[in-house]
DNA sequence: CCTATGATCATCT
DNA sequence: GATGATCATAGGC
């Protein structure tokens, strides 16, 4: 499981660690389960005007400025359900934003429920909740419960990229995306070329768009 | 491979 | 009334 101690870091310290988790949720009809590949940070100290509690806190907000170790659920384009781990101390609106898994476990139900070539039954935030059966009712739940964070057994192997977050229109200089690089399950997306690697230890700096294009 | 667009609605201006 | 942390589809190259 995951400690809400771990989750009280700094919000750039937590996403790249939560790649390699595990997301499970148990269901009358069996468990659903995936390996995190892909997060986006939104940062609560005010320099992030891409993040939900930019403006303050609100009614659709309030799971961000709550306890670390809870879920932050919402609508998304009025379609959609997009699924965060709320971080920091509480009182700061900051989470880390769940945007593709490799399926693990469930994945006749996952195609039941997605109806589309398995490459594609994760990849994206708005797939991965449909996928896991992850409802707005998930809102302020605990990492702990039926839906859950599972820390991997061992320490990742693959490499960690840092770059821009996808669907965003405002701070899109600002590299919080990570994902795993060159894993299959990654949404795919023509940013993903504008990433690179983050090394063990390192946050990501902020890069302005004009020199991240030409990778000066 | 890529980019463009409609669907759909809670939230905020 | 406009916006948006998305998705699926359509069409161009």
């Amino acid at each position: 499981m995951i400690p809400a101690r771990f989750l009280a870091r700094p919000c750039l310290e937590v996403a790249p660690s939560l790649l390699g988790c595990t997301l499970l949720h148990d269901l009358p009809g069996g468990r659903r389960a995936g390996r995190i590949v892909e997060v986006e940070a939104y940062l609560g100290d005010g320099s992030d005007p891409a993040s939900h509690s930019h403006r303050g806190r609100t009614a659709r907000n309030g799971s961000m400025f709550g306890p670390p170790g809870r879920f932050y659920v919402y609508r998304s384009m009025g379609l959609h359900c997009c699924l965060n781990v709320v971080c920091e101390p509480e009182g700061i609106g900051a989470a880390v934003l769940v945007r593709a898994l490799e399926p693990l476990r469930g994945i006749e139900a996952m195609r039941r429920s997605r109806r589309r070539p398995d490459r594609e039954l994760a990849n994206g935030p708005g797939k991965l909740t449909a996928a896991l059966a992850i409802r707005l009712a998930h809102d302020g739940a605990s990492v702990r419960g039926s839906l859950r964070l599972v820390a991997p057994r061992r320490p990742l192997r693959e490499t960690v990229h840092s770059g821009p977050r996808i669907g965003i229109t405002r701070a899109r200089d600002l590299p919080y995306r990570f994902f795993l690089a060159d894993n299959p399950w990654v949404s795919r997306s023509p940013l993903n070329r504008a990433a690179s690697p983050v090394r063990r230890g390192h946050l990501p700096r902020a890069v302005s768009p004009t020199r991240a294009g030409r990778g000066a």
